[in-house]
DNA sequence: CGAAGCATTGAAGTGCGTCAACAATCGTGG
DNA sequence: CCACGATTGTTGACGCACTTCAATGCTTCG
């Protein structure tokens, strides 16, 4: 149940028997919760991280106004709050978006880690950076990319996060996400959002019925969206 | 010089003298870098890391059209490629708004650092997640505030930022951004930019002539920014 | 089988973009 | 110190991508 997350690391540096030894023993226990639950009140004080082994959650920003912005999607293998280890308190919520299972991690684990493993503190260190490279990357979405640039954008990072953990298939994957809550990470109305997601549909590049998304033309996806996976460093890292 | 790092610091955590000795051996050499350069290119192997000491920075994402956004806005003391240790090449360009200083971190020092100082390599990870969390606020502007409460939000950040380092007054502060720099840093065209900066002088919120932001009604602005600087992580930590 | 959530559609409105022109300021060379 | 081109700031007219409001059918699951 640690693989996704093991499979995540693995995909950006190597991990030896050692190590995966230390990652196995920072979790104390799993649980599972329930869909359309916060999971992690903004603002709350931590003493551990979750490590998120089966499910879908999003980081959630409000405005007073009761519209709110999800700043990423998590998917199995997220560490969905390692920064609260370094932050001790988040500045969003975290709240489930299906049933999910989750790891426990404490922070003294954690802080026992960066004292003795050097090269595991970077590779964590490394995947908050990572985060932060997704969160600009939906910046660059927000601020200049068209509704429809926009949800295929989304469609193709999901895509390969998703192929990185063993949860995507050639064709495509299993996408329990409501209009509502695309909408919200894409920062549209869920009107527009459905009819973006129709015209997507009608230029023959995706299907999604049943929670479940098929991509019809992978390369034609791409190019709406001017999608470059640079961003989400896959591939070996020298160190 | 490198006071202004040591600021925004200890603006989060105590630095012992110790700590502070060693955060000073961190920097090799410091350099000038004109305006208006690329200072570091996207995907460009690093081998060290750099500090601004003083000026303005940007970090840049670009798409085929030319179009840009933004994604951070750097002041004096902003580490501006911290993630860059971990990351080994950016998925961003870094660029020059004004003349600036900079200091040069080679990454063994951090390397060293991580062995040595488990604290110290808190501290410094914290702030990439600081930045991680500027990156989730202006998704939420991005996505979900009016251009008004965009800049306004914009406004209020550099204001305390400012502060924190020592560089505003309590009237306002110097804000060496051209027009179309704002409208890149707030996914707007420079048109819309100048209508609204002209919308906030008519509000009496703030003044803004020869590159110097005066803020005439600091509570108004934060008001219409729906401003929390929670996310700023300012105040003392518990480790 | 009924209620609640979810998806879809139409019509109308608006915040911001686009295009185009001009004014003000800056920087640089003569 | 002025001349002059280039950059920056400002304004107006118009267009459109996305929002808003409101209604209706479709799923899902007690």
């Amino acid at each position: 149940m640690l693989s996704a997350h093991l499979k995540k690391l693995k995909a950006r540096i190597a991990i030896s028997a050692e190590e995966e030894r230390v990652i196995r023993g920072l979790m104390t226990g799993t649980r599972r919760v329930r869909a359309d639950e916060v999971l992690i009140h903004a603002g709350a004080e931590l003493d551990h991280s979750v490590l998120l082994l089966d499910g879908w959650m999003a980081r959630s920003k409000d405005l007073q106004s009761g519209d709110r912005q999800f700043t990423e999607i998590h998917v199995a293998g997220d560490f969905v709050d390692l920064h609260g280890f370094a932050l001790k308190r988040l500045d969003h919520e975290i709240l489930t978006l299906t049933e999910c299972q989750i790891g426990l991690v404490p922070h003294e684990r954690l802080q026992e880690m960066v004292g003795r493993h050097p090269r595991l503190t970077r590779a964590f260190w490394m995947l908050t950076n990572i985060d932060a490279a997704i969160h600009r990357e939906a910046a660059l979405s927000l601020g200049q990319r068209s509704a429809m640039s926009r949800m295929a954008h989304l469609f193709c990072e999901l895509f390969i996060r998703l192929e990185i953990v063993g949860k995507a298939s050639p064709g495509g994957y299993e996408l329990p996400l409501t209009q509502r809550e695309l909408s919200e990470a894409l920062g549209l109305t869920v009107v527009h959002a459905n009819r973006t997601l129709q015209e997507l549909r009608r230029r023959e590049l995706i299907e999604l019925e049943n929670r479940h998304l098929t991509v019809l033309n992978r390369p034609g996806l791409e190019g709406v969206a001017e999608f470059d996976p640079g961003y989400l460093y896959v591939g070996a890292f020298p160190f």
